[in-house]
DNA sequence: ATGTATAGTTAGATTGCACTAACTAAAAAA
DNA sequence: TTTTTTAGTTAGTGCAATCTAACTATACAT
């Protein structure tokens, strides 16, 4: 059992690593396209990203928005050069949707967030603490 | 130094602790209050919770954002019951922003992705563990 | 006391993103 | 072959959030 000043102690730092890591993914979105895409089209672009080429219907569904709220979405991304529309051999109506080579040096710049943390772990832990770090982590999230 | 094998472990493994906490931020999100009041405005409200009762004028700084913007939507806030104008006595131009009880249970369910991490950790991991995951913590964030 | 600066609001315009309804074209089922 | 379903787009609407400009009321400085 945890005494009440470890518990105290455990509980301020699980917030401070919480507004560490989100402080971190936001210098990372600002610094990245802000300028470039909304919020909400970055959102999109995640999702494809994290998707293999769906297509729009199929993208509409996994985000839960209407297919017309995610055509102009689409078109929009296609319009900045993020992704392109690649008609379907087996159904005409539909395409599927690929990321150009900017819109995969986007999907790294998401990636930077856990990069830096990766980095961090690797440049100030020992040895012995990052083998800790990976056993405590593989409990928590398993 | 570790090996390429653990590199790679280990960068797979950060990227998955990221995924999992802003998974859980993103339940917290949707289950809590976001059928009530938008992104946007939960931004402000949580400004104004970390902020100690700030003025209009405070918050606009803070949020980099035209008064005009932030008085429509702190009369939102109002008018949802988050929280109150409070006339100050040293200047009666301006009034303090304060959380009502609803506010303070906002700021709660905020915390909650914290809680969780908190509880998680406590639940799942021995004494020794929780004291290496603290030592680790520390470092990483310190 | 008079002039300038500050706190906040109102008015009006713009933009982004969501929706439904109605449509076209292709695929699948009858 | 004809009917029904599906993929995607277009048109039209509404709301949220932003801005600047202009305003009122108070505070501060000269």
């Amino acid at each position: 059992m945890l005494s009440e000043n470890q518990k105290k102690s455990l509980k301020e730092l699980t917030a401070n690593v919480i507004h560490y890591i989100l402080d971190e993914i936001e210098s990372c979105r600002v610094e990245e396209m802000m300028n470039d895409i909304s919020f909400v089209l970055s959102l999109y672009l995640k999702e494809i990203a994290e998707m293999n080429n769906p297509t729009l219907s199929e993208l509409a569904r996994h985000m839960k928005r209407s297919k017309p709220s995610v055509t102009i979405a689409v078109d929009k991304l296609e319009g900045k050069g993020y992704i392109r529309r690649v008609q379907s051999d087996q159904d005409r109506r539909s395409s599927h949707i690929h990321l150009t080579e900017k819109g995969k040096r986007f999907k790294e710049a998401q990636q930077t967030v856990e990069v830096k943390l990766f980095e961090k772990i690797s440049n100030t832990l020992n040895e012995e603490e990052v083998k800790q770090w990976i056993t405590i982590h593989k409990k928590l999230i398993g």
